[in-house]
DNA sequence: TATTGTTATACTCTATAACTATA
DNA sequence: TATAGTTATAGAGTATAACAATA
């Protein structure tokens, strides 16, 4: 009944290793009810609500390159989702007045409609599956230590730099293809 | 810069929200880091690497059903990813003594080998993305927590149980179609 | 009749590369 | 030249339902 496998590791202490397996575990199936609630009660996507969630939280309105830093990890990724977003018309897009570059998305009544729709049951979930077993203190430290994992982690280099290839034309025509 | 979608919600406090929102926004950033780096090093999905990692801590073997309650949500995904292994050689699928029915999954020497070989830069990610912030107290408690989550989730109707669907002939008839 | 597992199928989602347009 | 966004495309993954075999 050992586990050969995982007592030696490089790096990690074993209440590491046990740290992170529960923590993967909870919220992998955390993430799980919470996509069947959002799907059963308002028809959307995990991703979906989370770009939603995005816009209402940051007043109604971002481009589409601030929601793919934030939501999504590529930027066609995202214009697909705010193609199927636009058509269900829980979003709009046009152009912004400060860069002709840029799409400004914005979310629509129905948009917030849609969230508030969803958002009991997914705060329900929430409650019954992660609050449930914890006291208020929990609660508290929890946040605290997620939070700023979650800064800690923002700080490294931002998803959105990575898939963008920077290439010169000398290195395009020193590879030959 | 008020954000009335999400200050009036029917059960969330203010500080269970933004614990709630920092615990899936950095447990999704890390997902995505690990995921990167288990491709990278190992050509294997999270999946996949679960999957591993589960018979491995088992004690290397496992049926399709204990697997698909622990890993995976649906049986028709885990038979298309423990398909995907066999073929890698890092499983093997025989029939089980105690019960015909049941298929026991076994991990190869290549299998574990394969975990052995992602696990140094899985646990690289781990310690750089979630560990570097965090105090030993910090992991104890986040350790305790999650383990408390986790057991808490557990106990909740378990995943293979519902797609499930009973159906008695009756029911069957009753429906028409 | 219930359970284990597989298969067929259809669908969703994601990422890569090539492209357009603006800074 | 670099950045914002879209498109085409191809691949991975998932779930549903129907199926066969065993308990």
């Amino acid at each position: 009944m050992t586990k050969p496998v995982f007592d030696r590791g490089p790096g990690l202490a074993p209440e590491q290793m046990s740290t992170y397996f529960a923590l993967t575990e909870a919220v992998g199936l955390l993430q799980h009810h919470v996509e069947q609630q959002l799907r059963t009660d308002g028809d959307l996507s995990t991703v979906q609500f989370q770009i939603l969630a995005s816009l209402a939280a940051a007043g109604g309105r971002l481009t589409m390159t601030e929601l793919a830093d934030g939501v999504v990890y590529s930027r066609s990724g995202l214009t697909y989702q705010a193609g199927l977003l636009e058509k269900a018309g829980l979003i709009t897009r046009g152009p912004s007045p400060d860069d002709e570059r840029s799409i400004l998305v914005t979310i629509t009544d129905a948009g917030l409609a849609r969230v508030r729709q969803v958002l009991p049951g997914h705060v329900e979930v929430a409650e019954r599956l992660l609050f449930d077993p914890l006291s208020e203190s929990d609660v508290a430290r929890l946040g605290e230590i997620m939070t700023r994992v979650r800064d800690h982690m923002r700080a490294q280099p931002p998803r959105s730099a990575a898939p963008r290839k920077r290439r010169s034309a000398a290195s395009e025509a020193a590879k030959g293809d």
